[in-house]
DNA sequence: AAACACCTTTGAGTGCACTCGAAGGCAAGG
DNA sequence: CCTTGCCTTCGAGTGCACTCAAAGGTGTTT
């Protein structure tokens, strides 16, 4: 028994990236694919969930050159999990930051539309600025 | 009683953005500078505040031409509350949303994380993939 | 026979937000 | 007088991750 086999088309489709992306990748050496006699790629469900993994470590920030990295050391085997955990440890940590940070933001941008709010219900005050509404927050 | 006045170098230092940055935030109608009888610019605590609340709307993932319309807006007046406080709210839910795929990515670094600890000091059997080891949370 | 999906290499274009340098000029301070 | 810091316009360069087109090829399907 042997597993499906999707071409590039159909499998640009299953990961939602373009088939020019996946040839990019492929030359940059962050996926692989098989070929069949005639040279034309093909892909399997171990390539879905290879796609998948990557795509998580790109929504948390991670660069391609990083990734690239990333895929070098997995080609050399066990050895290199401390370097690959210690890698995937700094991406953690520095989305765990940027989303603090988002979040700082965000809280300064909700009390702006609190802000709008009260001025147009007239429970701030006309003269009450947003720089002063802000203070009251900060003591 | 004048407040103080930075010119452009200080101010830079002060905000954190390049004189470059300054001059070209001005030109895409971001930010005024006044300026002294010799045409240089000069900037004011006031200025300093609006930096401060352009920084947050950046960092919360406005454009810099979403952030030029909104300031369009303002110089339109009080009118124009009620499509500021909406282009803040389409910021921030989109910013949550952002947010909350970041922190779903995140789940899965973690998990590999810890895949990778349990290899290291086997309380997951060698032949357990990583694959194998991520259903297990999803049922 | 034509259409389709794939293959190759190569190089150019896109979007965003800067970032910088050239070239020439003004004004204040040491 | 010279350095420093500022001014202008203009255009080019940077980094990242694609995105696409050209030009020519192979093999399968209708």
């Amino acid at each position: 028994m042997h597993e499906k086999q999707y071409r590039i088309g159909e499998f640009s489709k299953l990961v939602g990236l373009s088939a020019y992306t996946l040839r990019y990748y492929e030359d940059q050496d962050l996926i692989l694919s098989q070929r069949d006699e005639n040279g034309v790629r093909y892909y399997t469900a171990e390539d879905i969930r290879w796609i998948g993994f990557i795509l998580h470590l790109k929504g948390t920030g991670m660069r391609l050159n990083e990734l690239k990295r990333y895929v070098q050391l997995r080609a050399q085997g066990d050895g290199t999990i401390g370097e690959r955990r210690a890698m995937l440890q700094k991406v953690k940590d520095d989305a765990e930051a940027d989303i603090a940070e988002l979040q700082m933001h965000l809280k300064v941008l909700s009390r702006k539309i609190d802000w709008y709010d009260g001025k147009t219900d007239h429970t701030i005050p006309d003269t009450e600025s947003f720089h002063d509404y802000l203070q009251k927050f900060n003591k």
